[in-house]
DNA sequence: ACATTAACGGAGGCACCCCTCCACTTCACT
DNA sequence: AGTGAAGTGGAGGGGTGCCTCCGTTAATGT
């Protein structure tokens, strides 16, 4: 169906075992990590990391795309839960998944051209959830998702002593989001 | 005073502006900044650098110290304001002066033995002016100075649209922190 | 003025990373 | 089995940063 001719068994192999290495090698080193490193990392070769991912950034993009994706994913989860539940479940997942994943952390604070429709897909599953707590009364209304966003992201990205203590920051600051007394 | 022997005035002279330059460079390049960059910077050679500061580490510290003495000093200009005010105002000047200087963020995560005894001067600025709050009612008491800290710490190092955005999502995440109505 | 010695600075050796190029290998199709 | 195209991998050239070493410079005290 996609318009894509399809690659050589050994090719995809490749492509994947570069995406996985790349995956971690990101999230450990954040978005300097070392190209040769994932590509021994990956069992392949320089030229092949290349070969598939010209630039740095077009790796950086398609881990990154596909990590976005299960998150956007997860927004359907919570679609039976009580308004404000709903919100805040996806917001911790979100926090829990992103927490050891810079690229995610790195790609909100960008601009780049890649990053726009990944960011608008962020939305289009985040964003319903917030409307949808305002309109219950349960969310205040004088914010929107883009500074919910950051501010939770802000929080997914500082050190913290135990991910104990990064529950407890983000109910925190997710107190400041609910709808006041 | 101080048991130091004085230093000679045109080593003075280069130590100043080394620390200078570097506060310059860790601003905007983070705590990897070329220390090669930071000498010529300065107008020194490299060899004078690392007399001065034979690894990264003592010369970030450097760097970082002053920053933080002007951070903790600020605290004393608050202390004649209402509890809230007090503690509100301090965090906001410590988003303020922190935003831009990664080098402050990167301190806050890590848990080098040098950054020990600059985080309890932070403690020793900051922790009053929450306890204070506390006692008046005005924060709420379930929460200690560590985690806001963090808190301010993960939205001074997010990215945002502009400057205002940063000060309404600090004011979301204080909502949080005072005691709810 | 001059000797002493702290302080200087940058060349050079090492390590790492980026990216290109192309001789070689492997797959897929017949 | 054979062949052409798709795919591979790593050597190599260029760049940058780290840090040491030591011949040179200049501040200080008399």
């Amino acid at each position: 169906m996609p318009g894509e001719k399809p690659l050589r068994a050994d090719a995809r192999r490749n492509r994947d075992a570069l995406l996985a290495a790349a995956a971690e090698a990101f999230a450990v080193h954040g978005s300097t990590a070392s190209l040769e490193d994932i590509a021994r990392s990956a069992g392949v070769g320089i030229g092949t990391l290349y070969r598939n991912f010209p630039t740095r950034q077009d790796l950086f993009d398609a881990v990154y795309l596909s990590e976005i994706d299960r998150l956007c994913r997860a927004a359907e989860d919570v679609a039976e839960l009580a308004p404000w539940q709903a919100l805040s479940t996806w917001l911790r997942r979100f926090v829990r998944y992103a927490a050891t994943k810079r690229a995610i952390y790195e790609a909100l604070s960008r601009d780049s051209a890649a990053f726009r429709d990944t960011r608008e897909r962020m939305y289009a599953a985040g964003e319903p959830l917030l409307e949808r707590a305002q309109k219950a009364g349960a969310a205040r209304v004088d914010v929107g998702f883009d500074d919910v966003l950051r501010l939770v992201s802000g929080i997914t990205a500082a050190g913290f002593v135990d991910e104990e203590q990064r529950e407890r920051v983000l109910a925190i600051a997710l107190d400041g989001v609910r709808r006041q007394g």
